[in-house]
DNA sequence: GTCTATAAGAAGATAGAC
DNA sequence: GTCTATCTTCTTATAGAC
């Protein structure tokens, strides 16, 4: 019995391939901007045969987003204090970690507006960057109920989740050959993220506003 | 001659309501999320009415945000100096400030995936952010010209960028009676941006890339 | 596992009545 | 200025041959 590289079946990694392609695609034009079509093209195959591997296109979209959005749930639940700054720190790391479960240019997908409605069907969580930065807002604000949180902090907080979002999405643009972040590459982007929260620039004036 | 409120034309408010009613569904579900009958439904006349007004879905388009490209790209055609914190802040103060010519809920069609192929065509401008945060790095690294930018500059220019526009596009949830930004509003944002610029979070590693 | 062929409907857009 | 009716193309998705 001697070695074989591809035993029988190596085909089958036609599953991984479109979802490899879809996610690039999804990346690149949308989710409600890549057709069934576009995606067979792409991939060389037929639309009948994508809906082989897959019973719909939101099925498609449902397992490429399925491993990260549980993960990131699960370092939403557990308990952390966010008064800190270090521990709003620790807190980014882990969300950082824990979305680099999933091919990379799955993370240009938590934000396409198309996207977010499907996500509260089939894993139950709005808005991902939204939550996190309610979270991290209240950590500011000092309180626990999200009603409770100041306004100039939530802005903030936005702000903040945004330069980290854009830096993870970004990462694999400036350097295409990184696969997965390194432990450095966490530390500088939740840095970019305390930054904007620790940032003492002066806070939207409250007075105006009811 | 008495002064009548509504001289007699009055109805011909349809053309700015489609605009409104259409950056409020394209903020929410991405332009190629939002059908011409959604909008048409969503204002209550039929489909034909809005082609009465509009040649096409992309008219539309090009209308809302003909202004802020046209005043940002009047931002970046100027000279500037980046080099230093305070250029910067000034700079992000002056784009933000040619952002606020459109209506707010314009901001976030300018990241729609769907939409950065169109504006190519119409106003010949690719990826705002993308330019702004290219514009950015450019300064943090002192360079002139885009290609000797250093990666570790545009991932955190990235950032930076992606800080205040989300910052931006949140002040519309977080303040909803805001019109417009208001000095103070300016510099808190252009603060954000400049604490990711300026952060002394640890850069990158360089080392293990090409 | 992949194909051809096709259904059923929604998309953007137009013609012409009122 | 808005309507009804229609056209064409594209969409997701299925049936059945190979």
């Amino acid at each position: 019995m001697t070695i074989e590289a591809e035993p029988k079946a190596p085909r089958t990694d036609t599953r991984k391939r479109i979802l490899k392609t879809a996610a690039s695609l999804f990346a690149t034009h949308g989710y409600a901007g890549t057709s069934i079509r576009d995606l067979s093209q792409e991939l060389g195959l037929t639309k009948a045969a994508l809906y082989y591997h897959f019973t719909s296109k939101e099925d498609i979209l449902a397992e490429l987003i399925e491993q990260p959005v549980l993960a990131i749930r699960g370092v939403m639940e557990q308990e952390w204090d966010l008064t800190s700054s270090e521990q709003r720190g620790l807190f980014v790391e882990a969300v950082l970690r824990a979305m680099s479960t999933c091919d990379r240019e799955v993370v240009a997908v938590f934000k396409d507006p198309t996207v977010a409605p499907l996500i509260d069907q089939s894993v139950a969580m709005t808005g991902v960057t939204t939550q996190l930065a309610v979270r991290l807002a209240m950590g500011l604000s000092g309180v626990d109920d999200p009603a409770d949180v100041e306004p100039r902090h939530l802005v903030r907080a936005i702000a903040a989740v945004g330069a980290g979002y854009e830096a993870a999405n970004g990462w694999r643009v400036v350097y295409p050959e990184c696969e997965t972040f390194s432990d450095m590459d966490l530390k500088a982007i939740s840095g970019y993220v305390t930054a904007v929260l620790d940032a003492e620039s002066p806070d939207p004036e409250v007075e105006a506003r009811s």
